[in-house]
DNA sequence: TTATTATTGTCTCATTATGGAACAATAATA
DNA sequence: TATTATTGTTCCATAATGAGACAATAATAA
């Protein structure tokens, strides 16, 4: 959802958009060595979803999937993937979305064109928890992070939709981690210590590695450029610092 | 596209289907160490497409795509993996559909339903190349195995969509091949040799594989069972026959 | 009948990758 | 100054993979 469907009045039929289309995000961040998504609450009905939102109909799908990220988070150049698209007729129940609209005030007719059924395409972002600003759709009424191991329930199928998202990015680490730009870059500071990324995996694959072969493993792929010592703080020897490489 | 189409005047504003919502598909098939796909050739236009379709308001997205594999092919239980949604604008050009439609003596207005823009929903499919009945949809004239390596060029993106299947399958073959169905029994015939299996691998790779490495690998798999020797024909040692377990 | 040929199944050994532990170095703290 | 926790690195055992060797053998040729 955006800031074009509010207020409603101004597009009763949803008619900018592209009918019967929407994308879902899990966004993650990283803070304190734990993962986090955003979602969206809705005040008075107990009910969290995904950040969402709809395609113009002269804007390409990806394109509309950045600006929405942008209106949630701020953020533009986002790590952002495509994963999966989300089309079971039991995505369609419309009394989550009439929930939310009565909470607001609104009275939508049967016809409303956001009580009609959606194909979802799911994207998944990587973004900078420290340089997010969170901000809450329309209908909605906080934009928040919470703890991915400690999710509330979610609406319709998002908690699928989350499941399949983490499962992609874990098969994809490897694969995506050399390149121009990183996955891990946006979850990370500008410099980091090999703790810190063997921390960052650990989280996100939800299980230990050994710290030899991690170490071992990431400068043998080239991509760490290493730089002076870094002040700890903590009693013991001060480890390197590095940032991706260019 | 599918047989709900034809005639046109039954269903002149496609309103069985979800608007502006298509699914293209990459069916793979492996004869004479060659892997091939399906293609629909529109005559009197040059003009060659995937096979594609759409989904009924009533009908889960998925169902949908095995649906109109079965119409196209004949096959139902077909390996089938939805690999990436395409939503450029660029795919919206109306010349292609116009042209294909006029070679049919059909005159459509500009508003006609099959000319709209469409967002398509990727998949690939692996069949057995000697089961499959390949069919034409209503607007094409034939539906046609066509080596991978040597294909007529296709409209719109579907170039792109063949290119993004391919990637998928390679990226996936290892992962996707353990479990209750492999993807490569549908490309093989019940008993094959190991020499079969790493012919097969190696197509679809496109690259080269050591003999002693991809026997030893396989068998360590532990998803072959071997059976007794095959009649060989050649001038040589008779190789064992393998199936899949289970 | 015997030799030839191509391919198979398996083995060997070198090379590389990974698991798991050891150890000296050292920044902060006691 | 000693203690402590963590670091960067090394070592070695084990596992995985690359590359080739070799006897076995079904069909064919001689």
């Amino acid at each position: 959802m955006s800031e074009q469907i509010m207020p409603l009045e101004e597009n009763p039929g949803g008619s900018d958009f592209l009918p019967g289309l929407a994308m879902d995000f899990v966004i993650f961040g990283f803070h304190q060595y734990q993962l986090k998504i955003l979602l969206l609450e809705y005040r008075n009905t107990d009910l969290f979803a995904l950040p969402g939102g709809f395609v113009k109909k002269q804007e390409n799908l990806n394109d509309a999937a950045r600006r929405v990220l942008a209106e949630r988070t701020s953020l533009t150049n986002i790590y952002l993937e495509q994963f999966y698209t989300f089309g079971d007729l039991a995505r369609y129940d419309q009394v989550p979305m009439r929930t939310i609209m009565q909470a607001k005030g609104l009275v939508p007719t049967d016809e409303h064109w956001l009580l009609h059924r959606f194909i979802s395409v799911g994207y998944y972002a990587l973004i900078d928890f420290t340089k997010a600003v969170p901000t809450p759709d329309p209908l909605s009424d906080t934009c928040t992070w919470y703890d991915l191991d400690n999710l509330p329930g979610l609406m319709l199928d998002h908690a699928d939709i989350v499941r399949k998202a983490l499962q992609t990015l874990r098969a994809d680490l490897d694969r995506k981690l050399i390149g121009y730009d990183s996955w891990a870059a946006p979850l990370l500071p500008e410099a980091f210590t090999m703790a810190d990324l063997q921390k960052l995996y650990e989280t996100i694959l939800g299980q230990k590695l050994r710290r030899s072969s991690f170490q071992r493993k990431m400068l043998s792929l080239n991509i760490l450029e290493r730089l002076e010592k870094q002040y700890s703080g903590g009693a013991h020897k001060a480890p390197y610092l590095y940032q991706f490489k260019q």
